[in-house]
DNA sequence: CGAAACGTTGAATGGTTTCAACAAGAGTGG
DNA sequence: CCACTCTTGTTGAAACCATTCAACGTTTCG
């Protein structure tokens, strides 16, 4: 019971696991080689091979993908105590690029550390590929959101995800949260155009349901939102503590 | 060098990388319980816990996810030699469940001998972990598909995805391959009706791209197919083995 | 002060869906 | 063995959701 400040990554992980002082001593030690990033100079290019991840501590970044034409599909966003990259470790080239949304605070962690961290402690390591497997899960489900529902549930579903991630880092809860994003954003993660973005945007608003506006997502009416966007939060499997 | 049949599985992670006997065999070992199921009866249900996943050694199976409005989204595809929820063997429930596609052939793994194998053998676990980035890139990739691709690409890309895939277990070359998934099975893969799907492989067909029909996709013109997809494999990350 | 980034709105266009109808083959039970 | 149903494939026409194009307002920042 320390009252040194904990990781986000900790906090989040402790959802999941109840570690005991030496994981999680090891655990900020992964945290040692933390650097600072600004807007926009990508950590990672699409197609660089670098055996290394990255665990962000403060600030937003988005994972994406660009095409040969020119437009960009938005993979994911990344908050704080997320991995950026831990499935890039083991393939020959990171599939895709990492761009700073804000100032943001990563930690580099070397594969061989990850790994060694692994078999010293393997609780820890089901701890962190809980969180992998999470982030897999969410995918998918941004997957079933772009293929099968319309663009008013998809910004909703969209909304109602990230309130869910931020709230177990302590972000945000069922009033609302900040929220750099831009509509642009939005756009390029659910295969929208940013104008159309912008008029569903307004329809939410007016309707009630969510203000999207200033940096600032603020919830209307959330049971609303929910009923609208068919939001079962189940694969986000942050219910509380699985291991004692 | 044995002269007995390799699994798929086996196949598949020589291409990655060159295992030595006694990894090859606690390799063929987890194929122990292997079993029959028949078409359609769900492996792994939605909303389902399980600590085990499957080793896929014949047939096809799709993943897929049901929405509360009764369609469905199919995540993935899984041909012999692909793993089977190995993801949803950390989460709590499986986000998503398991359909045969034609008769098949599996291999029950528990959690425990995974995680056993993994201890004693290293470079079966790093493997094993391979393919399983391997497989979440693809989800990405096809991410990117329905979100950035329109109709045509989409269902070219498809294809040739595939085409690659089965040929890294012998099942397919540039020539085509055996397929029997029907057009049902594409529309909710891709994100479209089926009405569209046969629309958009007519136009194909006609022009000479490919032909999709009678359980056979057989390429006219790869090279263009190519180009219409914007297909670029290295997300599969199957150039040849990467540890020697 | 001008440029750049972001947000906003209208009108026209278009890709995709939905609805509807029909054809062909496989499997089933009387 | 023949109706019957179910699955799969096929095609046309109408409706619709989202995109594109275009224009303009606002704020930020150098």
């Amino acid at each position: 019971m320390t009252a040194v400040e904990i990781s986000p990554l900790t906090r989040k992980l402790l959802a999941f696991v109840a570690l005991n002082d030496a994981e999680l001593a090891l655990l900020e030690q992964l945290h040692e080689r933390r650097r600072s990033f600004g807007i926009g100079a990508d950590l990672v290019h699409q197609g660089q091979s670098e055996r290394a991840a990255y665990i962000l501590s403060a600030g937003w970044v988005c994972s994406y993908k660009i095409q040969p034409d020119g437009t960009r599909q938005i993979v994911d966003f990344q908050v704080p105590g997320d991995f950026l990259g831990l499935r890039s470790v083991l393939l020959r080239t990171s599939d895709h690029a990492f761009e700073p949304i804000t100032d943001i605070q990563a930690a580099k962690v070397q594969a061989s550390d990850l790994i060694n961290a692994f078999s010293l402690m393997p609780r820890l390591a089901t701890a962190i590929l809980w969180a992998a497997s999470r982030d897999e899960a969410m995918v998918v489900e941004h997957l079933v959101g772009i293929g099968r529902r319309d663009a008013d549930a998809r910004v909703a579903h969209f909304l109602l995800e990230l309130g869910s991630r931020l709230a177990l880092v302590g972000m945000g809860d069922r009033a609302g949260y900040r929220c750099p994003l831009t509509q642009y954003h939005l756009a390029d993660a659910l295969g929208l155009s940013a104008v159309h973005i912008n008029r569903v945007l307004r329809r939410l608003r007016e309707t009630g349901l969510v203000t999207f506006r200033d940096g600032q997502v603020t919830f209307g009416d959330y049971r609303g939102l929910v009923r609208l966007a068919d939001f079962d939060p189940a694969y986000l499997d942050q219910s509380g503590p699985l291991l004692k």
